[in-house]
DNA sequence: GTCTATAGTAGGATAGAC
DNA sequence: GTCTATCCTACTATAGAC
């Protein structure tokens, strides 16, 4: 196994106590105390609070910025498109469930240049959706329902993975991606 | 009464705040600015930053049990129960959408006894929320896929609704419910 | 790489004037 | 009901010893 740089550590330790209560109500303090050093001494890893925090929301985003534009350019049907995307949000929760809380709910604490590169990322992740959906309808693979109602129904389950997947042990992966396609795509009656 | 009534402005004010930047990050100051007043004075009508936390999600959380309560009593089937489950979503996220915000996100800071009161209520509407899906299931109407994954699709994106829905001004209440109760149910595809 | 000590700032909340 | 002034605590971050 791979050591993990102590930068990484403390990245990752932040983003479990991020996830239980939010960047703004984690000290330095909590963190250094999680590591089991003093509150001193994360300053010989990282520069600030704020650096962990852009670093744990920036990566992710361009994961799902990368992910997101594998499937726009693959030139398969709609449906295909859903699939990939459902996978693609299941394999990120699966590997930093942690990290997906921050980015859900800190990205507002990010500050000016890392705030407007993730705001454009976000904006354009959603519009890519959109894009989707609506060639879908247009090709009568999506029954045409509200454009909107569509898009976000589906983003905010995927969106809210992180939150309940890694609850269910006892569901594997792949029954997951399974069901989910199912689910969101046939409904449940 | 007066007084109740600059009490219930300074909450709406705080609920907005606190869908802003969460609880943590919202300080008294901010919301004394938000009401042109200075943060002394708020303490002449709430007692703490905390009551009004507790106001705004005690409260809400209430509502969801009570109008959860009728529905597991109503003695219909499961379709109408699902019917009216985000019927009720959809109506508190047009009364109180900001409010919904701190009630998802910021639970967490409530302190001991809110706390544990909430606690009780959301882990009882979820369960209530998993019997109406087993209940489905066991007389078809509903698909036999994983019960959790049912469950947190469905409940994920209602309670998601006060994210977006108040930013679709030119969705009609009623074509959201209507598309909505579609989408959750037959699916997209 | 971690420590102690501390600077400098900002937070929630109270007292008492008006 | 709102104000000014202020208390006390806790925060992020730095300096310098080991």
């Amino acid at each position: 196994m791979k050591q993990e740089s102590r930068k990484q550590e403390i990245i990752n330790a932040a983003a479990i106590l991020f996830k239980e209560k939010g960047y703004s109500a984690v000290t330095m303090r909590d963190l250094a105390k999680a590591m089991s050093i003093k509150a001193a001494s994360l300053y010989n890893h990282i520069q600030s609070k704020q650096e962990i925090l852009a670093t744990i929301i920036i990566d992710l985003a361009e994961e799902f910025t990368i992910g997101m534009n594998q499937i726009i350019n693959s030139n398969q049907n709609t449906i295909y498109k859903l699939e990939k995307i459902i996978d693609l949000h299941i394999d990120v929760t699966l590997r930093n469930a942690d990290g997906l809380a921050s980015l859900n709910n800190d990205w507002m604490h990010l500050e000016e240049k890392n705030l407007l590169y993730f705001e454009k990322m976000r904006m354009d992740y959603e519009e890519n959706f959109r894009q989707i959906i609506k060639n879908g309808v247009a090709n009568n693979e999506i029954k045409p329902y509200n454009i909107e109602i569509m898009v976000f129904s589906t983003l905010s389950t995927l969106r809210t993975l992180y939150l309940w997947y890694p609850k269910q042990k006892s569901i594997d992966a792949n029954i997951l991606k399974r069901d989910m396609v199912s689910v969101l795509l046939k409904g449940v009656c």
